[in-house]
DNA sequence: TAAAATTGATAGTTTTACTATTAAATTTGC
DNA sequence: GCAAATTTAATAGTAAAACTATCAATTTTA
């Protein structure tokens, strides 16, 4: 069967990496083994070190495709979001204006992206799981401004300004949309987060839950 | 003029450090100078060597307060979370339930701390901007299960769990109150962390703005 | 003022993050 | 199919961070 996601590739940043890791299996095994080995203890506990032992390499080996794990991760986000841009727009660019097209983004958000595309065969649970936990410490950091100057956010820049497109179509009165939509995405990665470590502070204990939330919230928000 | 906050203590955690800051002038020395070296250069840059020469004490003797910078850090957040739940109650216990008491939690959470309390003289600007970007640092870790387990986020959630009553006052029916409330106190600190280095992922560039932006969402969302 | 507790000075260990060098293996161009 | 170019592996080493240990000097307290 066909995979419409095998032959699109999302165009990560060529600076955050200094050889491209598509471009040989020894790439694509740190790609694949880095999404393994951060999902399980997480980025603080993962080093090239540990990276080399897991794929039969060594660290100066994969020194030579990134600087260092924080642009690794880096580059890891990209393809997150880049995937999730893709299927969003894939999904709701034929539906008309409005909160249907809307909620359909929302919900792509949300599900775990499937991910056949490239070269790459990637675990989406896995690496959905990264972002969520990770993600917040790749741009809480002392060099976020000059990386953002850098173009390493702008694949998720888009996607948040795209979904503010979204909102702005279902009521152009509404005065924000960047806030809401940046609050949409960031806080679904957050509630995720709660659900697994601080089961209290939230009521969004399943990709449902969490849908029928924010539904209720943008239909009432948006409402003109 | 007797101030009403000089004789009231938050209760950190004892656990989280090893010998009470509030004890001695080194600790308090510790605390006053932490925040504001973390305050100019981030938790990634700094470390127990650079605050010891700051307060020209030794590596060593900090040691002997903190187990490492990680608890400094969640002592600050202990800290920080106590003095906004100790306004939050001063501020609104009077009140009767609904929105306005609502409103006015929501407006003393979103305005700089007035730290003039118990031993310590700490500037409140600095530790709000310490939370705004370490925060979410402080529980995105390895650890979190157990820490959370040994109540080092107590504070925190307690007054998530406050603010989630306060919803429930104004709509007992509504589902959500639990992750509308750790939305709204997590997305703020988010919210600022974008105004001042994603600029064009939010709208709110002021805390007037920022109030004026749940105000809308809370009244809507909240409407039965 | 003696005992107890705290702090300072110094030094050392382990781990992480990263660099350098060279040989072996693999790929590529012809 | 082979020489040249590139990539990878193996090894070693540096610098800084994150601690730990020891003991003398100072301060606190009883």
């Amino acid at each position: 069967m066909h995979n419409l996601l095998s032959n699109f590739r999302v165009d990560v940043n060529p600076s955050l990496y200094l050889k491209d890791p598509e471009s040989s299996s020894l790439g694509q095994n740190i790609i694949k083994s880095s999404i393994d080995l951060i999902d399980l203890h997480g980025i603080e506990e993962f080093n090239f070190k540990k990276l080399a032992k897991e794929i039969g390499s060594t660290e100066s080996s994969i020194y030579r495709y990134f600087e260092n794990k924080q642009r690794l991760l880096l580059y890891l986000s990209s393809l997150y979001w880049g995937i999730m841009e893709f299927q969003l727009v894939m999904e709701t660019n034929s539906m008309k204006a409005g909160m249907q097209r809307l909620m359909k983004a929302v919900e792509v958000l949300f599900s775990t992206p499937k991910l056949n595309y490239s070269s790459f065969k990637l675990d989406g649970a896995k690496l959905r799981h990264i972002i969520n936990s990770e993600f917040v410490k790749a741009y809480h950091n002392k060099h976020v401004d000059e990386q953002n100057k850098a173009g390493y956010f702008s694949i998720y820049k888009r996607l948040v300004l795209r979904i503010s497109e979204l909102i702005n179509d279902v009521n152009a009165s509404y005065s924000y949309s960047n806030s809401l939509s940046s609050m949409i995405i960031e806080g679904s990665l957050n509630q995720y987060f709660l659900s697994e470590h601080f089961h209290s502070l939230t009521d969004c204990h399943s990709e449902d839950n969490l849908y029928l939330f924010y539904e209720d919230l943008l239909t009432k928000t948006l409402k003109q």
